[in-house]
DNA sequence: GCTTATCGTCTGCCCGCGCATATCATCTGT
DNA sequence: ACAGATGATATGCGCGGGCAGACGATAAGC
């Protein structure tokens, strides 16, 4: 029997819970700035310094490449991103954020995190928040296969 | 504009990606103890006292009621768990974790465990281990809607 | 005894996701 | 100049999850 620990719950049952009630949380807010989930992840994602190539941001934000093209169409006819040809190589799309796309991002993550915040303060006492909160950014950040390595 | 704010990303967009990588990381782990993850989900959720009705233990996990039946099917049939008709009410049926089914969880759950101690120990500061996993308990055992009540 | 409701089981449907394939335009290497 | 590869786009398919409805057995209330 390996070393006794402190009975706790599985990180997976406890994370992925939250994670889905965090999440139908966002999606309200989202709605109210006319945001899907996968479109405020690519205003996440970009900046005004133009990012090369669809099939990148497809797979920094975990998006199927080809499911993504009309979330791309959208954002762009709302003016929140531009897509224009690389003319270094014209099959490829260089994609930014726009000043509107800011707006809209800055103003939708203000709201999400605001109520985040506050969801925060009303259920951790302060000397957990901040601990709590620069641990998961660290776990976060950390690679997939860092997290799944089979021989951690 | 609100008050400023410590930059830091949505937590939807950091527990999301984690829970996912380390479900990801589980799966290998459940099946090497012949489990899927629904098998698993309910036999950490089953105990030796009886639970009374199937209905409440899919609501409990979060399945669907008329998909969890072949699961139970299979968990029974392997003798992990047993599932009696209650006495008082025969549609109802009585759910309890067998002694072998005991065993099979603490395994499972044992490797789990452990492997998620090793995650944290080479990513975690000591002083941020406990804060965060006191932190993460919390916020998982509150009730969904209190995580997506709209008036937070 | 009859009506209504509930539990468990089975089946169907829809949707989103992941993956695959095909096509066109473009680029690279020979 | 040509063959092969790549990026973007479109489409299809299978799977899992969520939800609904139907059915048989059983229970509760009148």
């Amino acid at each position: 029997m390996a070393a006794a620990r402190e009975p706790r719950r599985d990180l997976a049952a406890m994370l992925v819970p939250l994670g889905r009630a965090l999440t139908a949380a966002e999606l309200p807010l989202l709605a109210e700035h006319g945001l899907s989930m996968w479109a405020y992840a690519v205003l996440l994602r970009l900046e005004a310094e133009p990012l090369r190539s669809q099939a990148a941001l497809a797979e920094s934000i975990g998006a199927d490449k080809t499911r993504i093209i009309e979330v791309l169409t959208a954002l762009e006819s709302r003016g929140l991103i531009s897509r224009t040809p690389d003319p270094a190589d014209r099959r490829v799309r260089l994609l930014a954020l726009t000043p509107e796309g800011s707006r809209v991002r800055d103003a939708a993550q203000s709201a999400i995190q605001s109520r985040e915040d506050r969801l925060l303060a009303h259920y951790l006492p302060p000397t957990q928040r901040t601990p709590f909160l620069t641990a998961l950014a660290t776990l976060s950040a950390l690679p997939p296969e860092s997290l799944t390595d089979p021989d951690l």
